[in-house]
DNA sequence: TTGAAAGCGCTAACAT
DNA sequence: ATGTTAGCGCTTTCAA
């Protein structure tokens, strides 16, 4: 059987109620007894019951994680950073993963809502802020992760995408290029802040994207990047102006770009330059290793964790603030034209 | 406020009984009742508290997963895998992440335990039983993945690495390779398998590994699997007799190996074929593509669910069973010798 | 400094 | 088919 406040109590000669307070560090008890209760629950190995207590507490010192794939580097890196810092302060993760379906994910938060956890964090692959609504109906603090939505005013953590836009267009016009092409994601926040910033870059060097070198891997999200990316490079390369660097949306991306530019019998970098977005661990094993925007997730998920601990302590809602992690460029042969 | 089964009770002039048996699917209750207590449920959007219900049920439905490193692609495989499956069920994983730290993993196992979650998995990176004891302690019904423990006699999932290490070295015997090496892992069940696979098939082949071509990455896990991978093949191409294939015990691993031997000006797959473990999703984009047994993870992820649902499921301890999923190759560029 | 009483929201066992 | 009683293990409030 396992031990409750009960048992010790009765093996002690003292009342349910003293035990409690050491348990929780209540100041006023003799230190006498402190010792004595303190041993006792080691001996027996104690554990409280949180479900007694978040009954009672009305908290459940648990936090909810949903993200659209665990098997993406990022939010893996993102699951694991907050995993760690929240669990050093006593709280447990519940993460899901909804496989970029809007309505796995709707179902992921229901659940998580249901088990009333302390807060939810969400890097969000719905188009609609419907879910949202439903999580501050319950009162429940929410940050967003990654992605932002227009018109929902919420606590929100992400990467500037702006400035990845304009970091991966300004290295490719420093290393000479002149034509440079962009292939956009989804029309989600990210890709069109990318966008953005890959268009402000080239504004501030007096450049303007070719007609046709815009080009979209249409609505999918990340999973499938590396046939759109061939695709959208093949569609790019048809056009009387060819391109001489290309920023991608992300790496995967970049990956089926590069194969499509092998394919059509030219070079990396020396024709085309490629930059991605990511910096996924594998990008040094490349057959052109491949330079790419770091997300810095690290520093995401530490901010993240800290700001979902400060959610979880406070009764108070609080007004919703929005932090940006700066990015910064991991160059590497694929980019690099001007050898010094 | 959020709902409780006494508003709706009170609302419809029932007991608090008769609310909970119409949540439960009680039998005993007539059709119209039924249909009133659901109406207003859904009105009211009535969720039940989970911590209430564990309290007097002694179950949180609720799954704890421990893993090495989280972004390892195996692990989050696994960890997708399994939290899509018992989530169907209703419930919920808590996953943590112990960095490849047995202190860690002890700490974490710990908390889950205090969180009396209803099944355990777990992925170890420890040296010792001692943590396993304390589960059993508990009387926690707990599922190991992937690594084994010898002289503990638990539930356990993994991949027959047996029969990985024997597909790779008769793919590479095939192949035509006739000095076949082996990078081999650290001193855990996996790497021994796998060095028990090669063992035998090299046997059944009437060939035997020369001197000093199995060579070990030490003592490390998987995370620095490249630069020991580098490290080891140095160490195999110094040796009298050169190798002309070498199955390593990863994936990273392996890519360690092939820039050792590029850097040694060989080539893969003419002068040393090599194999890894793992079929990471980047294996197609490598300078050279790598062939790669195949963890087959995804089932390996649904046997371990489909196991933990029973274990929270049945009240009898049960006895422990072990389930091992069979690999397979994934063929590339890095082992092919013979073109037909 | 300690403890008695009450109750968190729910379910199990037993009436009716 | 519905309700009564009791209590899960803990914290909160208030009294001693």
């Amino acid at each position: 059987m396992v031990a409750r406040l009960k048992d010790i109590a009765q093996d002690l000669g003292l009342s349910v109620v003293t035990i409690s307070k050491v348990l929780r560090n209540h100041p006023d008890i003799g230190e006498q007894t402190r010792k004595r209760v303190l041993k006792r629950m080691k001996e027996l190995n104690y554990q409280p019951n949180f479900a007694a207590r978040s009954l009672i507490t009305g908290r459940t010192w648990t936090i909810g994680l949903v993200v659209p794939d665990l098997l993406h580097p990022f939010f893996a890196q993102i699951a694991k950073g907050i995993s760690v810092d929240v669990r050093k302060k006593g709280y447990s993760l519940f993460i899901s993963s909804s496989d970029e379906d809007p309505a796995l994910e709707q179902e992921e938060i229901a659940q998580l809502l249901a088990r009333r956890v302390d807060v939810m964090l969400i890097a969000s692959s719905q188009w609609t802020t419907e879910s949202f609504r439903q999580i501050e109906e319950r009162k429940i603090p929410y940050i967003l992760l990654d992605r932002q939505f227009p018109g929902l005013s919420s606590n929100f953590v992400g990467v500037d995408d702006q400035a990845v836009g304009s970091l991966a267009t300004t290295h490719l016009i420093e290393q000479g290029c002149e034509r440079i092409a962009h292939i956009r994601g989804p029309e989600v926040s990210t890709a069109m802040g990318r966008l953005e910033g890959y268009k402000q870059a080239l504004a501030s060097h007096q450049m303007t994207p070719a007609a046709g070198h815009v080009v979209s891997i249409g609505p999918s999200g990340d999973h499938v990047g590396d046939q759109a990316g061939y695709a959208a490079t093949v569609k790019l390369l048809a056009n009387k102006v060819r391109p001489d660097g290309i920023f991608c949306f992300n790496d995967p991306v970049a990956l089926g770009t590069m194969r499509a530019i092998f394919d059509a019998g030219l070079r990396v970098p020396e024709d085309i330059a490629v930059v991605g977005c990511g910096n996924l661990s594998y990008s040094d094993f490349l057959r052109v290793p491949l330079t790419s925007v770091d997300q810095n997730s690290k520093m995401l998920s530490k901010i993240a964790a800290s700001q979902a601990l400060k959610l979880a302590e406070s009764k108070s809602p609080a007004s919703s603030r929005s932090e940006l992690v700066a990015p910064h460029l991991a160059v590497r042969a694929s980019s690099l034209r001007r050898k010094k």
